[in-house]
DNA sequence: TGGGTCACG
DNA sequence: ACGTACGTGACCCAG
């Protein structure tokens, strides 16, 4: 027999691939990434040996599988993680799929099975290759078989390979010698004892001396240094044992199929299925058997005549469901890609007599005409439809009900959509034109670009009626219906309208900040003896606890914490510290808010950023570019910015927050009587909650008293720990036990809710808020204590943050449809989570006001009523 | 690009 | 024994 056999010993490689991978999971839960790393490491194997035959040992028990690093460090054994565990049965399921022989045998290990099977087939005439993390395996090693040792190294995957030769170079011993430098020197994770106080070097010399451990205790005298002579002198009984666990059997009643290992096509219909369930986008290529992508392109044409276009719009109108979408960037319309049915997308070029005005206006008629239209980042388009829609129920964003059914992803481009619920594997923007702005991509690659919009546009028509049916089974519709699509208008006219800044205010809080901080800087350099980058936490911290020894240091991972809670313990004592803390604050001022803020002050005075509506894992929107939810208000310094942010010539802003809305929603969800009683009275509910824990009447408790009862209730919407309040509030953990104790004996049906909420959630795989929104919480499945801990905590704190982010939602919604409906000139312009702020017509402003009030107060009715607080002034410093 | 830090709710 | 509060985004540094 000719040709060329490669195993893998597939545990130690799965156990590389785990603590190599950082953790991926898939929508489902399912922890990935030693799988995922497993095949990357088999790939790269195959295309490199291109083998005739292939196939993965496994022990057959694997109980005590394990880290190494982590064994050896703490001399015991665990078992094995929970998140690999649970990947070991997908692997073997994963190569079966592929049909790849999996080498197993009641009674004898993995090792055992690659001696075996390499001894055999090097006897038939076979090179043979080994791929193992295991140094053991280097006993196998021969002038045709090959032990090939994968090491990460700065996040590249280089092999070491050994045959005989490299074993010699490297070890100084032939490869039949490993087993007794091993049987010297000891193995932990295979836990061979060793013998005492031979290390790693002291057996390479030994043995390459004497050659075996038998031939070293015979001339035992002759042994130096001395403390080995003695130990293997007294443990040779070990030493012997030691060698037996190291000895890899050769002489197992296993063979290998060969005619199974032969290699075929691994990239079967069963595992692209199954690397689809997995979620591995960047495997699925592989599989070029399916290749839908060039059936469904064939469908896919140019248009860039009238009557072409006529005859696009003909054909979308006979249809009841079609996907769209507008290809726009920075204000300039590209062209409109458009699916009528499965079979037919085009896209039609903006060129000529097709003009942006005709297509949007021939667009518009058909999302008017009643029929469903689908489509992908509706909120990017609407500077094209937001004024000609009339029936915005009938418009679905396929990325808006992505994101409601698996929120932690994060991002929802096309490719991915087309892949999780159309079964399409095609090419991404990133992947087809990198970073290159659209209208360059338009002059360098029109047909690309071209058919990259039609992907859109069909992925949008095949991807949403499955999105809709999910939602549907999940009890979801309303909320993407009701709340989701039309947010996105809501989110839209924000943008649109922007928040007016005073640039040259804005300008000046920068410059004297800057005097502020040259001054500091130049203190801080004379007090440190030296000047360094006060920015860099590595610098300062060196100069903080190296040179000037002050205590109290932390290490982070990378040095010194230079945090403000330490920083803080050290200020009152050390003038330096004081100063960097300022510096601090003033830099930050200075580069986020007064320079940063600067740069996105737009033509017309005002500040236009995005607001995101797919970011979130809880449903709360978020703000970038710039971030207008971080503005500052909690020191008076950063409270002066706010008066840059001002309303228009001759309106004022009204600024109105929910007051304490989750602890509300709390209250509400859980119904406890007590809390909801102290809501409906309007009670001070941090004192309250201080009088009650700590058994004082009302009227006589402390600031101190009430700051603590407010940290705790913090903490109880946060998914309380008793570690987590106590750093908070600086007291010891016990003490922090005996505050959550307290407070849950007051609240009892809080502590029920709270406990509920994590039953459910393990139950359910994700936490869940009043208006049927999810989050998975796949962290409750995980083996790991800490992970497992903030999976509970998120399975307690997601159904309160969510359902208050479910009810400002619909109380912005409302706001600004009426302001337009109702012919305000007052406009919503910012949310921040549990605050609205409206630009208001002076004589709008009692209107407005009883507005706001309604609607946010009655955008629910719970056992707990919603209360809001509101103010009016020039900026938004006097306003809030 | 990831970590540290810090701004907000 | 483990080593944390929940949710974000921007800036800076270092490799």
């Amino acid at each position: 027999m000719q040709g060329k056999l490669v195993l893998i010993d597939g545990h130690s490689i799965l156990n590389r691939a785990y603590f190599g991978v950082p953790d991926l999971t898939n929508s489902q839960g399912l922890h990935t990434n030693a799988v995922y790393g497993f095949l990357n490491i088999m790939f790269k194997i195959l295309d490199e040996e291109q083998p005739d035959y292939f196939a993965v040992a496994f022990d057959l028990h694997a109980p005590t599988f394990r880290h190494k690093m982590y064994d050896a460090y703490k001399g015991t054994r665990k078992p094995m993680q929970e998140e690999l565990r649970e990947q070991v049965p997908v692997m073997k399921e994963m190569l079966t799929a592929m049909g790849v022989p999996l080498m197993m045998l009641e009674g004898y290990e993995a090792d055992d099975l690659l001696g075996t099977a390499a001894k055999k087939a090097e006897a038939d005439g076979l090179t043979v290759s080994i791929i193992s993390g295991d140094r053991d395996l280097l006993q196998l090693a021969t002038d045709r078989t090959k032990i090939r040792i994968p090491k990460t190294k700065k996040g590249k995957t280089e092999i070491e390979d050994y045959n005989t030769a490299e074993v010699v170079e490297k070890y100084m011993v032939t490869p039949p010698q490993i087993v007794d430098l091993k049987a010297l020197m000891g193995d932990a994770s295979d836990n061979i004892p060793g013998i005492p106080g031979v290390g790693e070097k002291t057996a390479g010399k030994i043995i390459s001396e004497y050659g075996s451990i038998e031939n070293a205790y015979a001339h035992v005298e002759e042994i130096k240094p001395n403390k080995a002579k003695e130990s293997l002198r007294e443990h040779y009984d070990l030493a012997q044992l030691s060698k037996k666990l190291a000895k890899i059997n050769t002489e197992s009643p296993f063979t290998l199929d060969m005619e199974q290992a032969k290699m075929g096509n691994l990239f079967t219909q069963e595992a692209f299925e199954l690397c689809k369930k997995l979620e591995f986008r960047n495997i699925l290529p592989r599989f070029s058997c399916d290749a839908p992508s060039d059936s469904v392109s064939d469908s896919f044409a140019v248009v860039t005549d009238l009557s072409e276009a006529e005859e696009v719009f003909v054909r979308a109108q006979k249809s009841g469901e079609i996907g769209f979408s507008l290809l726009t960037e920075q204000g300039e319309l590209f062209g409109l890609a458009l699916a009528p049915d499965e079979e037919h997308v085009y896209f039609i070029k903006k060129e000529g007599f097709l003009t942006e005005g005709y297509l949007t206006e021939k667009c518009l008629q058909l999302l008017q005409e009643g029929r469903m239209a689908y489509t992908i980042d509706l909120k990017e388009q609407l500077a094209f439809l937001r004024a000609g829609i009339s029936d915005r129920a009938k418009i679905a964003d396929a990325a808006i009900g992505a994101y409601l059914l698996n929120p932690l992803k994060g991002q929802y481009p096309c490719e991915d959509i087309a892949k999780d619920y159309a079964s399409l594997m095609i090419k991404g923007r990133a992947e087809l034109f990198g970073k290159a702005p659209l209208a360059k991509v338009m002059e360098e690659q029109p047909e690309e670009l071209a058919q990259y919009a039609c992907y859109l546009a069909y992925t949008a028509k095949a991807a949403m009626p499955v999105i809709l049916q999910k939602l549907r089974e999940n009890q979801m519709l309303e909320l993407f219906r009701d709340m989701e699509m039309p947010l996105v208008y809501t989110l839209y006219d924000m943008q649109e309208v922007g928040i007016r800044v005073n640039a040259q205010e804005l300008k000046a809080y920068g410059e004297e900040l800057y005097v502020r901080i040259v001054e500091l800087e130049q203190e801080i350099y004379r007090d440190a003896g030296e000047e360094f980058n006060i920015n860099s936490p590595k610098q300062l911290g060196v100069i903080l606890f190296e040179k000037l020894k002050l205590p109290g240091a932390k290490k982070t991972k990378s040095g010194f914490s230079t945090a403000a809670d330490v920083l803080e313990k050290l200020a009152p004592d050390y003038a330096i510290v004081a100063k960097i803390l300022e510096y601090r604050q003033l830099a930050k001022l200075k580069s986020t808010y007064a320079d940063g803020l600067a740069g996105f002050i737009a033509a017309d005075g005002r500040i236009h950023g995005t607001f995101n509506q797919t970011i979130t894992a809880t449903g709360r929107i978020s703000s970038t570019d710039p971030n207008l939810q971080n503005i500052p208000v909690r020191t008076e310094l950063g409270r002066l910015l706010r008066k840059v942010f001002i309303a228009k010539e001759g309106y004022v802003l009204i600024d109105a927050d929910y007051s304490q809305i989750e602890l509300r929603v709390l209250a509400a969800m859980s119904g406890d009587e007590t809390l909801i009683a102290a809501f409906r009275d309007n009670a001070d509910i941090h004192r309250l909650t201080a009088s009650q824990v700590f058994h004082i009447p009302f009227d006589e408790v402390t600031p101190l008293q009430r700051r603590n009862a407010k940290a705790v209730n913090f903490g109880i919407v946060y998914g309380i720990s008793a570690f987590g309040l106590s750093e908070d509030l600086h007291i010891s953990v016990k003490e922090a036990g005996e505050y959550i104790d307290k407070y849950f004996q007051t609240y009892p049906k809080v502590k029920d809710f709270l406990d509920n909420a994590v039953k459910e959630a393990k139950e359910k795989g994700y936490a869940e808020t009043l208006f049927h929104r999810r989050r998975p919480v796949p962290e409750l499945k995980s083996g790991n204590f800490m992970q497992r801990s903030f999976g509970e905590r998120v399975a307690m704190n997601s159904p309160i943050q969510g359902t208050a982010a479910d009810i400002i939602k619909i109380a912005m919604i409302r706001v600004n449809e009426r302001l337009r409906a109702e012919q305000f000139q007052s406009r919503l312009i910012l949310q921040i989570h549990d605050e609205l702020l409206i630009e208001a017509e002076p004589s709008e402003v009692e209107a407005v006001k009883e507005l706001l009030a309604q609607e946010m107060v009655n955008a629910v009715h719970l056992s707990v009523a919603m209360e809001i607080d509101m103010k009016t002034g020039n900026s938004w410093y006097e306003a809030h």
